[in-house]
DNA sequence: ATTTACGGTCGTCAACTGGC
DNA sequence: GCCAGTTGACGACCGTAAAT
């Protein structure tokens, strides 16, 4: 079995087990008249939703009773049992306004360790890039390229260019298109007119170029096009891919977020456990000591 | 030293949610 | 209805410890 098939088995087997602690609560077959009625299809949903909420789980228990003296679950019932369960910061910050000690998830962190904080504080750019090499390249207004190093602190790591050859961009011109570094080690990224943007030089002060190109693309460059006059199959084709990429890169961004979140959430809640232990565990010593009180022994 | 088992992380896909 | 954000699932890859 190969590994990834060993972990599909884990997590095939772990997905059970909720199942079958779900089944022996609601003491029914839910899960018989759900999952196993579901497409394959459908049986990553019910994967996805295989370890629902208490009200959910009530939920189900509840709505059993009548789905086995009539042996149909209907669609709508059915949905709501596979709905999915609040988001992580929801789930926190509900519990963070019942337990005033637990912190709730703030909506932005400023200190994100992702995306450059320099870039959030300038000009609202039209365009977000992000290098190969992990530079952002912002396309402002007016045609400034800024670009910035995710590692550097403020405004350090900035730099801005501004096109001075050229005025209104063409229509239908490709806006920025980044290159991996070229044979003589340079960065490089297009810009309107067919131009080439090269970092010529790396370092603290990193200095750029407007150059003609001289090479064909290299693999991997993504076109960023803007949309208003796309004509030729080839043009919505770069579109497409462009719109790919940067929704990869956002989904990117954002399974990154949704795990920090996560592991977040599940330290909160293993924090909130040893806080109730602790106490569950003073007040059973109190319960203790007015049983003392209340009966005293008599001998 | 090599193999195996396991856990962690990442990128991607797809379903879903909520705001507009 | 559209769109951006969220998140579970999955596969791939890597590191580590134990077994051989």
């Amino acid at each position: 079995m190969s590994k990834c098939g060993r972990k599909k088995y884990i997590k095939t087997n772990l997905r059970q087990m909720t199942m079958e602690t779900i089944e022996s609560q609601q003491d029914g077959g839910v899960r018989d008249s759900v999952a196993e009625s579901e497409s394959a299809h459908m049986q990553t949903q019910t994967g996805q939703n295989s370890i629902p909420t208490l009200a959910q789980v009530a939920t189900i228990a509840e709505t059993d009773e009548s789905a086995e003296s009539e042996g149909v679950i209907d669609s709508h019932k059915r949905r709501e049992i596979l709905s999915r369960r609040p988001s992580y910061r929801k789930i926190l910050n509900e519990i963070s306004s019942d337990v005033p000690g637990v912190p709730k998830i703030e909506e932005e962190k400023s200190e994100e360790e992702g995306t450059p904080p320099n870039i959030a504080t300038m000009a609202v750019p039209t365009s977000i890039y992000q290098t190969s090499t992990g530079q952002y390249i912002a396309i402002a207004q007016g045609g400034t390229i800024q670009i910035s190093n995710p590692g550097s602190d403020g405004v350090q790591g900035l730099q801005a260019l501004t096109m001075t050859n050229s005025g209104a961009p063409p229509p239908g011109a490709t806006i920025v298109q980044y290159a991996t570094q070229a044979a003589d080690g340079t960065q490089q990224f297009f810009v309107p007119g067919s131009q080439v943007v090269v970092q010529a030089a790396t370092g603290d002060m990193p200095t750029y170029q407007i150059r003609a190109p001289t090479t064909a693309l290299p693999q991997g460059v993504v076109m960023a096009a803007s949309p208003g006059s796309l004509h030729s199959p080839q043009q919505l084709a770069e579109e497409a891919t462009r719109k790919r990429e940067l929704r990869l890169m956002k989904n990117r961004e954002a399974a990154k977020e949704c795990r920090r979140r996560k592991k977040e959430y599940v330290k909160c809640l293993e924090s909130r456990v040893a806080v109730l232990e602790v106490q569950n565990k003073k007040l059973i010593e109190e319960l203790e000591t007015l049983k003392d009180i209340c009966s005293p022994k008599t001998d």
